[in-house]
DNA sequence: TCCGCCAATGTAAACGTTTCAAAGATTCAT
DNA sequence: ATGAATCTTTGAAACGTTTACATTGGCGGA
């Protein structure tokens, strides 16, 4: 009696059948109300509660979706996986959750082993939307898929995002309207975000527009949380950068602090925004 | 063709049986290379996955574990579980995250249905680890666990946390040191986090130690972020606090919003703090 | 009384693995 | 050439479900 009791224990010990007791979990109301109470009262005597990877092997679909996101370190991507956790919860379903950290090789890594629990479906927030390896596995195994803050060339890949380039804009824009005529964008590294790529571009079509011909850039490294040094010259320099668009709340932070340390008060003499 | 490869095919491919194709997946060294090269070329050209819940099923263990915190939407949780992730992913462990937003009953569900995927074990955050259902069945299935932020009464108990009544006790202190005679404390609700009442303790005992008769509480729901009303008789009252010691981040900058919003400067007219 | 029908239940074959016991193949000393 | 000793490989029985299909029994109508 260590191991745990099973469907056949039910059975058993109610009298019936393995096939009724399966009826009474999954089909309650095709069964006498009868019937239905003595299995009940058997599964509450022996404690048994179902196993779900049996039925998972059995069945077609295993009611479980997989989630990629580059880290929960970014409060982004943690009150979206806490939203998709409640939302599948309420469902029913189950969630598997993986992060990449930014890592194309861990993108795969992650995908390949939700892939292997024959999860129903997937959402993922990957490095680059286009021409990525992942999508095309996940294209060719015919996976339901949802991309999450990409923005695929294809029209024909679901996908949940913001105008990432837009969005750059706008702010660049406000900036500029401040006043600002010395502007640097600080950003992800472009081969682990297209994102980044896709905001800089923004950036620099709203200086562009603004006949302003440097739209200064500083990338960073996911981890890196010290920007003093890769700011020094920017702010410090001939560049004389007064205004920081940052590409998400934690890179906005981190300037801020940089600023500070160079002597720089914010807002005073320099501005800083993000998202 | 439609449905996926199984070892029987991969068998069939390679001219073996599945028994071999199932060593040279398990263990590779006690088959000769030849057989090997030969089974995974075969794999390969079926582009063959293992389906894991087969394996789940036959064996006891799932190399799965369980993780329950109140919510993601509170960094601390978030980064946790981001750990968590990476460790679990590094021993080629599989996450299932669950989340309670501090309700016990959610709790109990979502623990009930991490045991009927037959995880190896558990970390999780409950609201409160004494007398807690959950835990009780945890100890009663023998599974394994360890709380996380919880500090059970219980000896017996693997948990990781914080000294929360110390760590408010300090806090407290400090702003005592630095002169503040009437001080609140901003916590969630205790029935929702046994963890707010430990701090709470040991802001009461910080204050007592000095003296001082009134140890203020605000307490707020989960999800509650407007602290304008629940802090305007004490900030703008008789009262008079000065110094507020916050549960969390979160908290503090709600916290900070409302005494600018009662026209106090922070920190000229009030000292917070978090942590 | 008998027949057919229907509701209630049961039988048994999957699902894709792992693994034990045992068979086959190979080597080597005699 | 023979047998022992080893190395490879295999057959088949689980693991706990779901479900198509078969069986049972009770009932009403002829």
């Amino acid at each position: 009696m260590s191991s745990k009791p099973t469907m056949r224990d039910v059975a058993r010990k109610s009298g019936l059948s393995i096939a009724t007791v399966s009826r009474v979990i999954n089909f309650p109301d095709e069964v006498p109300a009868k019937t239905a109470d003595i299995v009940n009262a058997a599964m509450r005597y022996l404690n048994y509660r179902p196993n779900i990877n049996g039925r998972r092997l059995k069945m077609s679909h295993t009611r479980t979706v997989g989630v990629l996101v580059p880290t929960l370190a970014n409060p982004v991507f943690a009150t979206s996986v806490q939203g998709i956790e409640q939302e599948a919860n309420a469902e029913g379903l189950t969630v598997l959750l993986t992060s990449s950290n930014y890592d194309p090789e861990r993108e795969m890594g992650a995908v390949s082993a939700l892939l292997n629990n024959r999860v129903d479906g997937l959402i993922l927030t990957l490095a680059n939307a286009d021409s990525n390896p992942v999508v095309d596995l996940l294209l060719a195994e015919q996976i339901p898929f949802v991309l999450l803050f990409n923005q695929p060339s294809r029209a024909d890949i679901a996908a949940i995002s913001v105008d990432n380039a837009q969005s750059a804009y706008d702010i660049a824009q406000a900036m500029i309207a401040k006043g600002h005529r010395s502007l640097a964008m600080v950003a992800g590294r472009f081969e682990s975000s297209d994102r980044s790529r896709q905001r800089y571009d923004g950036f620099c079509r709203a200086l562009a527009d603004a006949g302003i011909e440097m739209p200064y850039l500083v990338q960073v490294g996911f981890g890196e949380t010290d920007l003093i040094d890769p700011l020094r010259t920017l702010l410090c320099g001939p560049a004389g950068v007064t205004g920081l668009v940052c590409s998400t709340d934690m890179l906005a932070i981190a300037a801020i602090n940089a600023c500070r340390a160079h002597g720089l008060s914010v807002p005073g003499d320099v501005s800083v925004c993000c998202k």
